[in-house]
DNA sequence: ATTACTTAGTGTAAAAATTACACACTATAT
DNA sequence: ATATAGTGTGTAATTTTTACACTAAGTAAT
């Protein structure tokens, strides 16, 4: 904010903590680091905000490059500026929690050089994570769950096309504890946001549940009211 | 992240909404900025992070370069990182709210050189603001309005000793509607985090109300419960 | 001491939301 | 035809929320 910009070594980076959901486990994407420091680590995948690119670009970019998604949902929730958190020179990392439905196997591409491998890890079993990634990591889950309370996020983890267990599956796996399935499917169609669909779930061995879609228009008009779960 | 840090020509810095509450008003604090950018526009209180200091720090400098105060409660909330919204440079703005209780009129120290003055403008009248610091506070604003329905932020901009009448203006002030006398008080007593004294208001020219103090060894046995307005 | 004024403090009934809980149905696979 | 596995549904009890109005207490002015 002062008239002439002093000019201090300083760096920003976005880490992001990119949730996917395959229709069993939540996981994130982690990339095995091939240099130092922290080499052989998993961390989140992050990088530099270019000179010239928004965070919300910079978050985009980070997620297409490991990816080849476009269009997902992110957020960004905090910013970690402990001076000594890299230990090579201060850098402030903004991180961005996305979620991203993962179906098949090609959500993954190519890794770039700094890193060995890119993996969807469940996070019931996460290893040891680089530098503060952690703290980043923990503090993405506790915004997530505070959010999927209250706004209609747990679409995007799911196919457009999704039956009530599998939605009712993704808030038990976010919040962390299982739900009544009457209590659960009652309360979900009250807010009038889902859309039965003239569809039934396939492939599976025994009777298939009836699809349903997120009514975005729907929901857009209830601007205003609180859901809350 | 990358492990030889490229040298970009980038600064971050804290921008701080000051809430707070003189028993009447909510305000912000404000500083009339005598540099330019923006000479003579009011602004959000700020400055550049140094290099060996915490953001959280970072920002508890700044609200006491201020205001002389210490012991404030703050909090990140987001981080505002337009590649244009400093015309002199790319610089990533993280902001901080705080709240304050104000008592007689020592809230404010003499202002440094930036700044021709600083005060505290009621938010129902706010001036233009400087940057994209209308931005900044509107959400701040939004986030504390999210906080205070499921934390004890309340009792931040309150005295010590407070009557509940006075804990419902706070509430009404920040939420922005009326609440119902009654039923406010059922539910903020039936938390059990308030400690009713011995003791009565004074010098009010009408009958004096019942004190009562925030109990926060009975909140932090809460502790996983949610508050709930 | 009377009166006027101003805010404090209190209860209840109706409506709405939440909780706890179990079984018959349907599609598939063998 | 039978076994299997998940779908889909209702109700009663409890709790929470909402709407609503008057008396009590203290101060100030006369």
């Amino acid at each position: 904010m002062e008239q002439i910009l002093p000019h201090l070594d300083s760096v920003f980076s976005i880490d992001c903590v990119l949730f996917g959901f395959d229709g069993k486990e939540l996981k994130i994407l982690l990339i095995e680091r091939n240099e130092e420091p922290f080499k052989d680590w998993w961390a989140l995948p992050g990088n530099i905000v270019g000179p010239d690119e928004s965070l919300d670009q910079s978050a985009s970019r980070i997620l297409y490059e490991l990816t080849g998604l476009r269009g997902i949902y992110m957020e960004q929730y905090y910013a970690f500026g402990d001076p000594h958190r890299h230990p090579q020179g201060r850098v402030i990392t903004l991180a961005y929690y996305a979620l991203i439905r993962l179906g098949g196997d090609k959500e993954l591409r190519p890794v770039s050089n700094y890193a060995k491998q890119a993996n969807w890890l469940p996070i019931s079993d996460l290893p040891k994570l680089a530098f503060d990634h952690q703290k980043i990591y923990d503090k993405g889950l506790e915004k997530i769950k505070r959010r999927i309370k209250h706004q209609p996020i747990a679409f995007e983890l799911l196919p457009e096309k999704f039956t009530l267990t599998q939605l009712q599956h993704v808030y038990e796996l976010v919040l962390g504890k299982k739900l009544d399935k009457r209590n659960f499917r009652k309360k979900i169609t009250s807010f009038g946001v889902l859309k039965e669909l003239d569809e039934k779930q396939k492939g599976v061995s025994y009777r298939a549940a009836t699809l349903y879609r997120f009514d975005k228009r729907k929901y857009a008009k209830l601007f205003g009211k609180e859901i809350s779960f």
